[in-house]
RNA sequence: GCUCCCAUAGUGUAGACCGGCCAAUCAUUCUAGCCUUUCGAGCUAGGGACUCGGGUUCGAAUCCCGAUGGGAGCACCA
């Protein structure tokens, strides 16, 4: 089976489908897993794409078994671009194209339609030579004139291409078109399963052509259905402009689709591969939904992410009544044996709550700390120790989160692009690069610090 | 316009090929409760769907036809 994508950017949220869908055939059935970068468009060609999509793949754990480009392929459509002119099967065409498409469309054949064969390689090796100008010839694969679906008639096969390539420069100008190219490395690369989009529907009977003209065997086709998927910024033309002119931070930045900011921002792979599975290999059309993927991806890290404290909008209180606390917290409530966090408050007996919590606190109830101790609210700015029994929960008394004064400044970026500022206990430094739990607030990603605080990545509720 | 694909709960998905065991599965979401020093996890209960109309049949989510709705393609892009 192969992926094939286009290296023009790197993968996308969208991308992972076929990718994790191809992989998990093979991986279940066996067989080898080719990556054929399309770049036989040398304008739309991202040269780091090639790197990029690789790292991608193997961030999602897709396992690869050979990764081959196109543009080191030339010299093979050029060799069956021939042989199908030799046979008939194809025409060197000079029509300008507006016209030619009228043609099909009216299902008549152009006037170059039947040249003789030979004529046609003779044509085509001037082509090769480079003795016209860009559009003034082509190759066209013969498919069937009268098919009742035009989209079908007749296809371009081979064209001319002046713009360098970034990998071949312009060594090579005759250029193959996605459906010869898609063909015939099909065939020779030995694939049994081609597994694509429903998009690719009419390729899928354009290939079957050449498959017929060369009477080759040909792989079991699947198009699963349309995918669209609302709030994500995916166009990599829009976010290649976007970085340029420093509206994005890069290919990561948080706000996007791309794997990178994914992964980035805590989505787990194995989230990414469960959905999928999840949504199988139809060929409906579905909206892709943020929300089940968060589950699945709740469930993968929910393990791993430690539990913090994080509060935001914070407004400080004073405890009085005791010089000193210590709090014990475990990292993980789930798992002990993850250890615990400590806290102690020593002369400096601050606290800081979120202000939603610390608003309306009516004096003389109480109020208990979690894992520090109960206090009862004596004014706007104090609160009383008044021991640590938990049963002044069954009694009723609110629970709440707080942090110390020797805390993190910590800035939480939203996918939405906005962010939100609060304080992490310190502890969260002890986990920079992982997933954590800020306590009722949701998973995040602590992305990194420095002088200035945390930065983190809100992965999801 | 032409051609093609598709149609089960809010979102996905199983069942459809080989009609009955489907008053329709599972996940997620939602609601209520339990548990819990998180509004996380877990547990319990509940809500929620076969697009419509014909036909075939003893019997249709399943087969056939039509309508409607959604999507794709009609490039010298992939």
């Amino acid at each position: 089976m192969r992926l094939a994508p286009n290296p023009s950017g790197p993968l996308h949220i969208g991308h992972t489908r076929m990718a994790i869908l191809n992989d998990e055939y093979v991986k279940r059935y066996g067989g080898k897993l080719i990556v054929r970068m399309e770049d036989t468009n040398p304008p739309t060609v991202y040269p780091e794409a090639y790197e990029m999509i690789c790292q991608d793949l193997d961030w999602l754990e897709v396992k690869y078994h050979e990764v081959v480009n196109q543009s080191s392929r030339f010299e093979i459509y050029y060799e069956y671009a021939e042989k199908i002119l030799a046979a008939g099967h194809g025409y060197m065409c000079s029509c300008e194209s507006e016209g030619w498409r009228k043609m099909k469309d009216e299902s008549r054949e152009c006037p170059h339609r039947n040249t003789d064969p030979e004529v046609n390689v003779g044509i085509w090796k001037r082509m090769l030579a480079h003795e016209f100008q860009p559009h003034e010839i082509s190759m066209v694969v013969k498919t069937d004139i009268n098919h009742p679906n035009p989209a079908v008639r007749d296809f371009v096969a081979m064209r001319q291409v002046e713009e360098p390539h970034p990998l071949t420069g312009t060594k090579y100008k005759i250029y193959p078109l996605y459906n010869f190219s898609v063909a015939i490395d099909d065939h020779l690369m030995g694939m049994t399963h081609v597994l694509r989009g429903k998009d690719h529907l009419n390729n899928t009977i354009r290939q079957e052509y050449v498959y017929d003209h060369m009477d080759w065997k040909k792989p079991v086709f699947l198009h699963y259905g349309w995918v669209s998927i609302e709030d994500t910024v995916l166009s990599t033309r829009q976010i290649k402009a976007a970085i340029a002119n420093g509206e994005y931070s890069g290919w990561d930045d948080c706000r996007l689709g791309t794997v990178a900011a994914l992964a980035r921002r805590g989505i787990a792979p194995g989230a990414i591969r469960q959905y999928w599975k999840d949504v199988g290999t139809k060929a409906v059309d579905i909206r892709f939904s943020w929300e089940n993927l968060y589950a699945m991806n709740r469930d993968i890290i929910d393990a791993d992410a430690v539990r913090l404290f994080f509060v935001r909008d914070p407004v400080e209180k004073r405890i009085i009544g005791i010089d000193r606390l210590q709090s014990s917290a475990l990292l993980h409530p789930g798992l002990p044996d993850m250890g615990t966090r400590e806290v102690v408050l020593e002369g400096d007996m601050r606290v800081f709550l979120t202000a939603e919590d610390a608003e309306g606190l009516e004096p003389g109830k109480i109020l208990r700390l979690k894992d520090l101790g109960n206090v009862e609210i004596v004014d706007e700015h104090e609160l009383r120790y008044v021991g640590n029994d938990l049963n002044v929960l069954k009694k009723g008394a609110k629970i709440v989160h707080w942090v110390g004064p020797n805390s993190v400044e910590t800035t939480v970026h939203m996918p939405d692009g906005t962010s939100i500022a609060g304080i992490a206990e310190k502890a969260a430094l002890d986990y920079i690069g992982k997933v954590a739990q800020f306590e009722r607030f949701g998973f995040v990603k602590l992305d990194s610090a420095d002088g200035g605080g945390i930065v983190a990545f809100f992965t999801n509720k």
